[in-house]
DNA sequence: TGTACATCAGTGAACGCGCGTTCACTGATGTAC
DNA sequence: TGTACATCAGTGAACGCGCGTTCACTGATGTAC
């Protein structure tokens, strides 16, 4: 009588099968939270999947656990996409910069799981929340700590990473929330503009951290200055990286 | 009989008072945004005031409005903090910076405004959110066209000012979502750090890539670039900014 | 000064919705003897 | 080879909740005559 409206009533599983309707309710699920005329429910889930609510629960303890669930299935595809950008460039601040962009594509890419992980207000009290925000700040740590090591940062490679990470999140939630401000057609070129930002900001700054000036500086003596830096780096055998290395 | 249990009933308004209510009602829902603990609903406002569920919407159309409404009224509140940063430096990029600052701070210390106006996912699609989005964005770009015009960044302003706010917003959204982060103890510390990075990043980017260097560089050559660099600011008769300047 | 009337700031009770969740059940599948 | 039984993947109907919102009303306040 009821049945479902957005699939075809599926065939009962066979006896050991029963968890493969895990799956496929997580597949669902993943395409609700995509959709965003759509809200995920677990009535919506179940008649994706072609079976009844209570279903759900043979599976899920309650819907914040399937909520969790497919948000986490993405976040170690982040994971892996981190961990070969830091692998895949000898230098440290290279590395630095590629992970950095890897970041912020992944983030405008999975915006939904994104969202929930990063952007909602109570997602720093769920624990599988807050453990993937964790590993994503050791996976910047890491890489601002070669490059710490390399001496081309100074300073505890920890808070530079969490002032690094703060750039490039704000970019992809800024746009997520807000795609109407106006951004450039190019989704990655502004995160690679951000990424080197963050990384040749942090690296300068925390030199001039190190051995503060005397004295407070005016615009004209910051452009007077920079000037003099760029004409160094043309003249250094190995100058600054082009924004494709 | 069902009295409210949060206030004492208050007495009827007089005659001409009667929109004396809204303004009631605007401070109890903003008192209700503040709660982690309590939701900001149509009838949690009316009981905090002391008055019924329907009188809600002698003033507000339904609940949208009302929640916008609150929020509005401390946006405006940043409006003028950035303007008053703006105004109180004549040195261009000293304003960026400032302002970079006072907009951090105010943004950690209006958590809940600050979320529905910037973090809430439908945020884009409210003409009323969007403008103060825009509004901010607009305040930036001011603020960095001037430092363009003293030659102290190169490039679009308003692309520019893009990436300055993704960093200022990401500290605030990341903090804000995920107190429980290893964040240093001084909130606003690493909001000042955060801009200067930023700010400094951002003009000797886009020197660098103004005149972009032919060949890509490692770690000790950024390095080793990066201490001359400095080493000539500390010549110079006015050298890079303190932390306070 | 008194009285009929319009105004306006509210009230009280209820509606209907969609949601997460529960409970007792069913009927196909495989297994033991 | 047939039959009784345990298992397990589901079903169907309902509960109860809190919410935003609506509707017909009331009773104090001021005004016209």
């Amino acid at each position: 009588m009821s049945s479902p409206a957005t699939s075809t009533r599926r065939r009962r599983a066979a006896r050991g099968e029963g968890p493969r309707l895990r799956e496929q309710l997580l597949n669902v699920a993943q395409e609700l939270l995509l959709d965003p005329h759509r809200d995920l429910t677990i009535r919506a889930v179940a008649s994706g999947v072609g079976v009844t609510t209570p279903s759900v629960y043979l599976h899920f303890a309650d819907k914040d656990s399937l909520v969790e669930a497919v948000c986490l299935q993405a976040w170690d595809d982040l994971r892996s996409r981190m961990e070969s950008a830091l692998s895949s460039h000898d230098d440290p601040f290279q590395a630095l910069r590629h992970l950095g962009a890897a970041y912020v594509s992944w983030g405008l890419e999975h915006a939904p799981q994104y969202q929930l992980v990063l952007l909602a207000p109570e997602a720093g009290e769920r624990p599988q929340r807050r453990l993937a925000a964790r590993q994503c700040l050791e996976y910047l740590t890491a890489a601002v700590a070669r490059c710490v090591k390399a001496e081309v940062m100074r300073g505890d490679p920890q808070e530079l990473a969490l002032g690094m990470w703060s750039a490039l999140h704000g970019y992809v939630a800024l746009r997520v929330a807000h795609p109407e401000l106006p951004w450039p057609d190019d989704l990655d070129a502004l995160g690679e503009h951000i990424a080197r930002m963050a990384g040749i900001g942090t690296a300068l700054l925390t030199r001039i951290e190190a051995s503060p000036p005397p004295r407070a500086p005016s615009s004209a003596h910051y452009a007077a200055t920079l000037d003099e830096a760029v004409a160094l780096l043309h003249q250094a055998e190995h100058p600054f990286s082009t924004p494709d290395s």
